[in-house]
DNA sequence: TTGTAGGCGTTATCAT
DNA sequence: ATGATAACGCCTACAA
């Protein structure tokens, strides 16, 4: 007794497949009773409907791909838990993929689209490397999270949703500023980076600049090619900082996890932070409130934005509305980790 | 020209569907020019077959499942992107599937079995909650992971790939006792885990038992029913164990989250780590080495671990082995988090 | 070695 | 409101 099929349960129901059918996808024209007793039959033999028979003569397979780009970022983790959740309930099914930081991910993209019939996708991080004439090879909807380009085109062929990076990091070194620091380094993206690592680094430079803090370009850290927003990542180029002699009083990473091991450098360093030197987050990790020193960061907010994200998605797949970019924003949390300016200086 | 499909390709190439479909499956009927033409003419075209079509057809989906249960524990994050890896050379579709800590997770299984029509399973984490005549019922083969049942039925339905809890527990503890501890407080999973919960408190209990010491039943904090291995959860344990009163020299905590979290209870009880407590986790996440301090803990072969899981699962699944229990050895490491008992109390 | 035809479980289009 | 029946794209006997 295998599995059993709508054959089987039009038969037990003495009814004919269609209407079956009819029943199992709630269409209008059908007696409610015969669906009630239909309904009844199909759940005590409990019969499950075969997802590749319905994907395969359904035009879309009612699933979206979520496309994680770079290892081990945790921020992503609580993301695509949202999400799944969100595509649960209205019923469609998630694949989620992920793309290691060299390979392009729009190829993978593509594969996947007509190997699975997706009928949409959520790009999580990534996109730099890739063109929007790339990315319009993706025949399905496109939705981006936390990777913005950062000309969004009014018609651009996808949809998008985070926070204001340019916006948000301008925010944390003003605050920085503010506190009295004047040699502030950041720790971002690698130097060919167009998107998130580029937008922050431009909030960073502008506060800069309202400040009248001229620009040194030897307080910039850039990632290597082969490098991610990892803790080692954080703690390696914290440690060339440091060697570098550069006077520095605070240092602004472009992730959590990057001023996590940037923490650990100063440690090791035998300097304390934030004594000797402030350093400020980007995400709003967990971990940030239980590190010590607690992390100053700004806090993403990751539900809200994992559910637009989905919300947008279903909304463009339905037709129901164009591409849509939407912001969110974020929240300066200040914590341990900053502290003014040591005026014993 | 939407999709092309098979007979696209059959009618481009001037052969029949049939030889089409035996040169992208590698069959060995086949004459190796022809082969070779057709998959040019694939190639030229990016023709790239249906997977629902496929699935229908064969009895198999070539997808295996991933069941998470409980959030937030990044350890899994490193072990999924390792198994889905693995999946996808063998050329297998991976979907993961997040369960609740209430949730039953064979519930959920079943369901994807038959939806989806898996061909094999792996579980990460949980499986308390159920027995083994639950999880019998899921027909297509499984591996826990990182969940063994204590007793390991030699013909169990299922196999499983972990280390062995109660002998890394009994290490660590073991070495807090010849550290000097005799006041050794565990934080464990709830009192009625049947899973790593409770194979790590044997251990405990074992190394204690070795050295002497007494059981002492305040020095072990169970978990609420609603918590999980998150750092919230050791942090709000460790700090009702502070407010117990109990005199406690050193704390092991199940996992390093929880670790994480207890160290934050204790810094804000303006005690240090590991002056006044030593403290202890297990895991081996990247944190405890940028933590400060940073944490002892047993590394768990992460990799190791996903790999033999899949390497089993398809062993299984292709009838070439029956079900199989596979344990790697964890590792002590030792850090900043635990140091000998202060001679001067 | 290769081609033809039937069927996998559904859904959708027709009639009824 | 309901029931046949034809696709959906692929695999696989079976026949050639």
């Amino acid at each position: 007794m295998g599995t059993i099929t709508i054959k089987d349960v039009a038969k037990l129901c003495g009814v004919g497949v269609s209407t079956v059918s009819r029943a199992i996808n709630d269409h209008p024209d059908i007696n409610p009773e015969t669906k009630q007793m239909i309904m009844k039959v199909i759940e005590e033999n409990n019969y499950i409907p075969n997802n590749s028979a319905r994907n395969l003569k359904r035009s879309d397979s009612k699933t979206i791909a979520v496309l994680v780009k770079g290892v081990d970022n945790p921020f992503f983790g609580k993301m695509i838990r949202v999400i799944e959740e969100e595509i649960r309930k209205k019923k469609y099914s998630m694949v989620v993929h992920h793309v290691e930081a060299q390979e392009g991910e729009v190829a993978a993209a593509l594969e996947l689209e007509r190997q699975k019939k997706l009928c949409g996708m959520i790009f999580l991080g990534g996109f730099y490397s890739e063109t929007s004439e790339d990315l319009a090879k993706v025949k399905v909807p496109v939705v981006l999270v936390t990777s913005a380009k950062p000309q969004l085109e009014a018609n651009a062929g996808y949809s998008s949703v985070s926070v204001d990076d340019v916006k948000e990091s301008y925010r944390m070194v003003d605050y920085l500023c503010e506190l009295g620091h004047e040699r502030i380094a950041i720790l971002t993206a690698t130097m060919y980076d167009e998107s998130v690592g580029k937008l922050r680094l431009q909030g960073y430079k502008k506060a800069l600049q309202k400040h009248n803090i001229e620009i040194n370009e030897n307080l910039i850290k850039y990632m290597k090619d082969s490098e991610d927003y990892s803790m080692k990542c954080g703690y390696i180029l914290m440690k060339e900082l440091l060697e570098s002699k550069e006077e520095i009083s605070s240092v602004f990473a472009i992730s959590d996890s990057l001023a996590i091991g940037a923490c650990r450098a100063i440690h090791e360093a035998g300097l304390g932070v934030p004594e000797d030197i402030a350093v400020a987050g980007f995400d709003g990790l967990d971990i940030g409130a239980y590190y010590t020193p607690t992390l100053t960061t700004i806090v993403q907010p990751v539900e809200e934005i994992a559910k637009e994200a989905a919300k947008i998605l279903f909304h463009v797949i339905k037709k129901k509305t164009i591409h849509t970019h939407k912001f969110f924003e974020g929240e300066l949390v200040v914590r341990e980790s900053t502290n003014e300016k040591d005026s014993a200086h």
